[in-house]
DNA sequence: CTGTATCCTACGAGATACTG
DNA sequence: CAGTATCTCGTAGGATACAG
């Protein structure tokens, strides 16, 4: 992908799903597919600010660290499809959470977040 | 801290906490101040890779978003310590399942984010 | 509907050196 | 021990345009 000049170093559990989660959309391409909206199109629809080249870098990297696949439809026009390997689909329930979380202390988080950014 | 150029945008749980744990030892940082490694030497002796100034940013902008409090003691040679707040405590167990699902995968990961780097 | 190639910029983060 | 100022750079990600 990238040719890493920064050594990465994974010395623990969080440094190893920070690496397989970095990237902007990773985590919401991850919820939305997990939630059936599985084609190009519909994850761009979805998440609009995201230019399609981005995404399809970290959809291809998230295949590679194999948590979801890849379907390619022999018609035309072409149709794709992602889905969560089983190995994607035990990262969920954290993803769950952490939106829960945020769902949850929404109003002090935008206010937290909004003071900052005067 | 900066001045975004580019617009943020918090539609969901997810963008929400996003914006909170942003930043490459964030996580890290509440994590070994909840184990009690409270002083900026002892986490800079944790987090051996990160300078002191970026740590200081983003220690600075963890109490900014009330996940931390900073007490500085009034003596010499100088002392500070750093606390989780309740708010911050509340993000610790999903930091737990992040980092027990590192552990978890661990040779599985390695090996997945070590061939990606050849 | 897909994907990739090119070009470009914001900004996170490193290094160093200095003050209290 | 603690903090900040300055300078610098790598690179993730945006924009656009084209190709299968």
């Amino acid at each position: 992908m990238y040719e890493r000049k920064i050594p990465l170093n994974l010395n623990c559990g969080l440094d190893l799903i920070g690496e397989v989660l970095y990237g902007k959309w990773k985590i919401r391409l991850l919820w939305f597919i997990n939630e059936g909206h599985k084609r190009p199109s519909e994850l761009q629809r979805k998440i609009s600010d995201a230019s399609r080249r981005v995404l399809n870098m970290q959809l291809k990297e998230l295949e590679q660290h194999e948590l979801i696949t890849k379907v390619i439809y022999a018609v035309v026009p072409p149709k794709v499809e992602y889905s969560l390997t089983d190995f994607g689909k035990t990262l969920i329930p954290i993803i769950a959470a952490l939106g829960q979380w945020g769902d949850d202390n929404e109003t002090r988080l935008r206010s937290l977040i909004l003071k900052e950014n005067v």
